[in-house]
DNA sequence: ACCTGAACACCGTTCAAGT
DNA sequence: ACCTGAACACCGTTCAAGT
């Protein structure tokens, strides 16, 4: 926060890496991804487009890192609890970050074994080897919960992205539960019946129950020593 | 595929929404998303870019239909045997057509909850309502697999991207594996414990498992009239 | 070394003008 | 009604020139 070291130049602070990971945050946040230009980004840093070259390679490391800045974020504090608990507020805390940033979902999908994924990756890795997953199957097992949380998520935000700030929920659901019951009634016969329960569901409630769903799973194949099979996390109904 | 009727014009065929969509699959085909262009485009189709806005509004309509055509493909032919069997030749249709057009991932994201997607949700829809769970958590499990589905197959057509035609793929499993292995002790101890696995896994079996994770989870959501909670598919090890 | 900003080679989209 | 293609308002990226 100090802008004090350095002789002071045209700009309070020279150009960083930094400021300018934090500057494309703050436009992707308010313009969406469209809104991240390395004209605007100039603008807003008080200097030519040509001289972001000399901390960033192209736009693509740049979605990246202000990618990785945001997951890192959510990635901060360490929660506590049972490893089911602890899978739950790490990939809340993710699904949570995707929907107030929604191109985050991009910035991820677009650099995946990169910076950002082995950071969540190792986070609930940690959790699979607590729940007594085997360990050959830590990577399958780790992977699939990665893949479920950064998934849903991810469409998630797609909705809500479509959806607008503008736009009432409530009503956008409602529109979209109309028109299921106005399919055909053959070839959507499935969807139809279940229109009422699209219009009043929760995301986020939904998201968490699909990752009890995923940890049910997992405690299908985890066999504490002597113990039988049982199904996970009985707290939860 | 008869370039008959109507009195021939410069072009063999007049232009139509079909014709574009075909030719908007091919160029993303082998060209990939950004190989999409109305220029491009009006080019392959022997006319002018403005001609292609009075068949379809815009290039995210264009990317929309064209993800549909290749989806509504994928769907086309009934899978037979269980309910999971369904599931998994369902999924394992998907995860197949997006690896081979990566392109459609992120159409996919792109207009969710517009044609194409509940085409899918209706397909696995039937499976669930099949598989026995109960009726007011059709919405929701319907929905946590298909999230599943379209995510995980979404990071893989991403990890394809990077990627690219001209990688070796156990060359760059195995360049990664080895990244994995000099990671901070600390930092990542359960990554750097799972680099071999890493190694030497394979895609698609990774995501059947992911697959077979999610209906195990079902099962012991399922209560079939008057026997006990069972985890399932006890036809897979 | 870092920055400037004009210039290059593109985009999606529009629109007067043609048929 | 459908098509044409020049034109508009943008892009990401480069690079000579400055400090």
């Amino acid at each position: 926060m100090a802008a004090v070291s350095s002789p002071s130049r045209r700009r309070t602070e020279a150009l960083s890496r930094e400021r300018i990971v934090d500057a494309a945050v703050a436009l992707l946040d308010d313009a969406g991804e469209g809104g991240l230009t390395f004209r605007a980004l100039s603008q807003a840093l008080a200097t030519g487009p040509g001289a972001i070259y000399h901390h960033v390679a192209n736009k693509e490391e740049l979605l990246a890192a202000a990618t990785d800045a945001v997951v890192a974020g959510t990635l901060a504090d360490e929660p506590d609890g049972t490893p089911q608990d602890k899978v739950r507020a790490l990939a809340l805390g993710l699904f949570d970050a995707i929907d107030a940033h929604p191109w985050v979902a991009g910035g991820l999908t677009a650099s995946s074994w990169q910076a950002t994924s082995p950071r969540i990756f190792e986070k609930v890795g940690r959790q699979v080897r607590d729940l007594g997953v085997p360990h050959d199957r830590w990577f399958t097992v780790t992977s699939v919960l990665v893949q479920y949380i950064l998934g849903a998520a991810a469409q998630n935000a797609a909705n809500a992205r479509i959806l607008g700030p503008d736009v009432d929920r409530d009503e956008f659901l409602g529109a979209v539960s109309t028109t299921w019951e106005e399919l055909d009634t053959d070839e959507y016969a499935f969807t139809r019946t279940v229109a009422d329960q699209m219009r009043s569901h929760d995301d986020r409630e939904q998201f968490l129950e699909g990752i009890d769903l995923v940890l049910a799973g997992i405690g299908t194949t985890v066999r504490p020593t002597g113990t039988p099979v049982m199904p996970a996390s009985p707290s939860r109904s």
